[in-house]
RNA sequence: GCCGCUGUGGCUUAGAGGUAGAGCGGCUGACUCGUAAUCAGCAGGUCGUGGGUUCAAAUCCCACCGGCGGCUCCA
């Protein structure tokens, strides 16, 4: 994360292959030839590591031995090879140590890595070979390493120079907090005191270090099955679930919220497509940068030829395009429920917390300017702070990160804003700074989730795109009838609707650890009211209330088991309402009501509560108004209704 | 993609070279039941798939597929 970059001079050289195997034999001598006994070889399973000794290395050869060894274990146990081959590569370098130097340290490595316990065989220095080696060709099984030092005495780093990744690297960042106090300003992590803050601390440390020694399930992913929302689908791609009635229905009701929400807000619903050409010049960028991540198809000629999108920017970028677009259009604001795909590597698909094939609610604003962006901005903070409210999250179960370039916050006005920005989060935010700018956006903010595993995801996020309008030919008109680029802003108000299903099952866990029940939002659970007859007889009484509590999601036990049993199983889907009915309320007319809500915790014994039917409605009327509303997506008798789960 | 672990009826699982056991669920029957699992019986498994080793493989080996964790990554 903290780069340091090299302030005099880079040294030793090193290139790691990742290989089935190298084979090598000495063909002729130099006239730095070591004497050898052995002139061919052949070695499995093996990192082999080309060096180059630099004449800066002599200086401190003890210390390029000791790091350069590190390195090398280093990749060594993250590629799982088996065994090691040091081999002498003068090409590497313009600027080569002595011979004699040069294999001091080559030895010196040798028996360094000897020591850790891994078996090492050196090639032959001096002498001209042959050899042929098979890449295993993995994203690491290629990787070069220069051990760095700087001339003044103390911190030394290494600077990684994958090819692939060396855009981002480019771009130093630099995590700090700010707090809510009137001060303001960035705080460095080491001065920021995170007592009271747990989940922003493990947010940080998760954001900072991105690794978690974790040996468990996330939890969700068995309450996604046994509650009957969603599975893994074996004969799909992975990352590809198949939905539950009780699933979709949820899936649903999220998607209907966060819908209304940002039509309250202004924004017009589009529907574009999901699948694109390659050949798009405007495209061109995004998928040259993650090749590996779309899903492609073969169009003619056997050639990729159309990709899947992974979010709606494409869309309804090339409707902007399209348009006549005035000033007095804007902000324009457009929104699409856009089902997005994603090919993420294998290792990184969890349960719903990360898919393959998701729905991503995204909305793209467009700005006349910066000044008028920055307002929409924050407008669409709070909208989204309203949503998560509104979903069932308080503020106390995400974490606010603000990310931003450097020259963005260098702006007076601009710190004055993100400083409100934490004001209106009301608690400490992690900040994070790039040096410069290297993607699209010059500010984003998001508002992350942090598990049961302490691993944090983002759910809503708005970014600042300063970049596309231009790449993609979007313009709009002034008053002044010039053709302008308008600002971008790109906005998720829930973030993905399967992760928002993730981490209320995630929260909810969560409560159940701290002794609670779980429960989920009364507007989300399935079943809403569950109906429990003692005995037959007293289904006709039922029969007659039904067409009283419209509105609401209830279903009735029909089934020939006992009342205990019947309660257990409603208590098993999280039934927020629960209402037994015998001779008693029958006769007064009444209903036996458990509410989950107030049952709390988990060791306290459940009280039943007197209600009549009308008082019971209109309390969960009430406690769901303002909220969508769907039918049960199932019959309300327990008796007909098919498992889609077993068990 | 790589590394490690893992995969037994719809679900949860026992079995660790000698031809599969259980609980839940399902079906049948009895009980008409008052707040967290009523009782009895029946059906259901080529042990992820494909190779190999062995007289003999769920069990050992290899490959592939799926799951979990890690690396990496998250537009």
């Amino acid at each position: 994360m903290f780069f340091i970059m090299p302030l005099y001079y880079l040294n030793m050289q090193l290139l790691f292959i990742h290989s089935d195997y190298i084979e090598y034999e000495a063909k002729e001598k130099t006239r730095v030839a070591e004497p050898i006994s052995e002139s061919k070889e052949r070695i499995e399973e093996v990192l082999v590591v080309f060096i180059a000794v630099e004449r800066e290395d002599e200086q401190d050869a003890r210390y390029v031995v000791e790091k350069a060894s590190e390195e090398t274990i280093s990749v060594f146990n993250k590629v799982g090879a088996e065994r090691i081959v040091l081999y002498p590569y003068a090409h590497l370098s313009s600027e080569l140590a002595s011979p004699e130097r040069s294999i001091e340290i080559l030895s010196g490595m040798e028996e360094n890595l000897r020591s850790r316990g891994v078996e090492v065989k050196r090639a032959p220095f001096g002498w001209y070979k042959s050899f042929t080696l098979r890449c295993k060709g993995h994203p690491l099984s290629e990787l070069s390493r220069k051990i760095q030092g700087r001339v003044k005495a103390g911190e030394i780093g290494v600077e990684k120079l994958s090819k692939a990744l060396e855009a981002e690297e480019k771009a130093e960042s630099h995590f700090f907090f700010m707090d809510t106090g009137n001060k303001g300003g960035l705080i460095k992590p080491e001065d920021f005191e995170l007592d009271g803050s747990e989940n922003l601390q493990k947010f940080f440390i998760y954001e900072s270090e991105k690794r978690r020694a974790v040996d468990k399930v996330p939890p969700h992913v068995e309450l996604m099955k046994r509650l009957e929302i969603a599975d893994y689908e074996p004969s799909s791609d992975p990352g590809n679930l198949r939905f539950y009635p009780k699933g979709k229905l949820i899936k649903a009701l999220l998607e209907d919220y966060v819908r209304n929400s940002v039509a309250e807000y202004g924004a017009v619903e589009v529907e574009t497509p999901i699948m694109y050409s390659v050949g798009h010049p405007s495209l061109k960028d995004y998928l040259e940068r993650f090749p590996a991540r779309q899903y492609s198809m073969a169009g003619k000629g056997g050639k990729p030829d159309l990709f899947l999108r992974f979010s709606a920017c494409f869309g309804q970028f090339l409707m902007s395009k399209d348009m006549g677009i005035s000033y007095k259009n804007l902000p324009l604001k457009m929104f699409e429920l856009a089902p997005s795909f994603r090919k993420e590597k294998r290792g990184e698909l969890v349960g719903l917390r990360r898919l393959r094939k998701f729905t991503m609610p995204d909305m793209h604003t467009l700005c006349r300017d910066m000044k008028e962006a920055l307002v929409e901005f924050k407008k669409q903070y709070e909208l989204c702070m309203r949503v998560l409210e509104g979903i069932g999250f308080s503020p106390r179960d995400y974490e606010v990160a603000l990310r931003f370039t450097r020259e963005f916050y260098d702006d007076e006005a601009n710190k004055e804003f993100i400083e409100e920005l934490v004001r209106i989060a009301g608690k400490p935010v992690l900040i994070e700074r790039w040096d410069q700018r290297f993607f699209y956006f010059v500010l984003k903010f998001e508002f992350n989730f942090v598990d049961a595993l302490e691993k944090a995801s983002a759910l809503s996020t708005v970014q600042i795109d300063v970049e596309n309008a231009e790449r993609y030919g979007i313009k709009y008109v002034d008053a002044n009838g010039e053709e302008k680029y308008p600002i971008i802003l790109h906005c998720s108000p829930s973030g993905a609707i399967e992760r928002c299903m993730y981490a209320l099952l995630e929260r909810a866990y969560l409560d159940m650890e701290d002794g609670f029940l779980p429960r989920l939002p009364l507007w989300l659970s399935p079943t809403q009211l569950r109906i429990i007859p003692v005995a037959e007889r007293h289904l006709e009484y039922i029969e007659e209330l039904l067409p009283v509590l419209t509105g609401i999601r209830v279903d009735v036990d029909d089934r020939e088991e006992t009342v205990s049993k019947k309660i257990r199983d409603a208590g098993r889907e999280w039934i927020p309402y629960v209402a037994v009915v015998g001779d008693k309320e029958v006769e007064k007319r009444t209903l036996s009501v458990t509410i989950r809500e107030e049952s709390g915790n988990l060791s306290l014994e459940k009280k039943a509560l007197p209600m009549d039917v009308p008082e019971l409605k209109e309390r969960i009327e009430e406690a769901i108004k303002s909220k969508p509303f769907r039918e049960l997506p199932f019959s309300y008798k327990l008796s007909e209704r098919a498992r889609f789960v077993g068990g």
